[in-house]
DNA sequence: AACTATTAATAAGC
DNA sequence: TGCTTATTAATAGTT
């Protein structure tokens, strides 16, 4: 949509790669604003740029609908089976991995006869979500007692002293020692499946 | 972009409001994938129809994305405080906050004179999400004992019984209680802050 | 950051 | 739901 058609492969010169994401990345928000507005549609984007910069948009707000995709998929008595097995026939994966699965054909088209640099880019992430859940420990112990504190506030029991747990969660994982990608789940496809 | 201008408010036929929902939603995925594409960027997309049907899409994968955005703002030996002032200062949420301020304005504009019928919708959302916090203490005494019983497989330290942890969270909670919403913080706010 | 020549998305119709 | 076309909207290249 421009003065010339725009091949599908990524930019290389950097400077008019980081004027593309600037409009594009406004241009889709503003797409997914106006699919929120018109259908009354809950809509939420997180966008990170190679710099690892993210920028987010959402309608009613991210957080919200992160929250609900997350948690979408536990039913109040569903069993673990239950869930995966509705999960399974839902669209949501069908037209993600179909999109997927287009956008994978595409690339391989394109470089065929490429030297393709950007590889490492995936394990990268990996290696970040990695990092991080080793703070996933103490992360949810401290959200574990935060709920129970507030519960236990409303409900009038007494509340529990967070430092033990924590202190627990310290001496499980050995200081500097790190984990083997295939022995953990990521967290958005752990969480929901376990009841 | 199409035989009429459209105005920027919700479609009131039902069907016509169908249509224009997955016409737009393809739309918006079709960009973001160009996005991805052209600028080697990250997005994910989370999509709730007015009938809370779930649709979304991701390159590398919504889930990797959906990660790395809630536990991105936990960096190695930070405090909380300096998670909170880091965060307070990102262009994250300027983004966000003035996309939805605009998003506001306008439809408040729109709306003047109009009786409004779709304010229950955002109140829905948030208990749903408490109905589903119900869950979260069994959720995550669940995925605490998998992560700790992977890493003590890892480690080679004894395996611990996950039944009785359960059976803690089972008892905090009375059946049927039903939580204020001003004494939760929603969990993607929760548990980034959380160290 | 603004400006246009073009392309791309899509509203309406079938 | 899918295809077609008149039109509008997004944006690539330029300044």
């Amino acid at each position: 949509m421009g003065r010339k058609k725009v091949e599908m492969k990524k930019i290389d010169n950097e400077t008019s790669r980081r004027v593309t994401f600037s409009k594009r990345r406004l241009g889709v928000f503003k797409k997914a604003s106006e699919l929120s507005t018109l259908c009354g549609a809950e809509v939420a984007i997180v966008v990170f740029s190679q710099n690892g910069k993210v920028y987010s948009f959402g309608h009613p707000h991210v957080n919200l609908i992160v929250d609900k995709f997350l948690f979408q998929k536990i039913l109040p008595g569903e069993t673990v089976s239950e869930v995966r097995n509705r999960i399974q026939g839902t669209r949501v994966n069908e037209l993600n991995q179909e999109i997927n699965q287009l956008l994978s054909d595409l690339e391989e088209d394109k470089k065929r006869g490429e030297t393709l640099l950007q590889q490492p880019e995936e394990e990268e992430i990996m290696n970040l979500d990695l990092l991080q859940l080793k703070h996933l420990l103490f992360s949810m112990e401290e959200l574990k007692n935060h709920v129970i504190n507030q519960t236990n506030m409303i409900t009038g029991l007494v509340p529990i002293n967070t430092a033990s747990s924590t202190q627990a969660a310290t001496n499980i994982v050995p200081h500097g020692y790190d984990f083997e990608l295939e022995d953990f789940e990521l967290l958005s496809s752990c969480l929901p499946m376990c009841i």
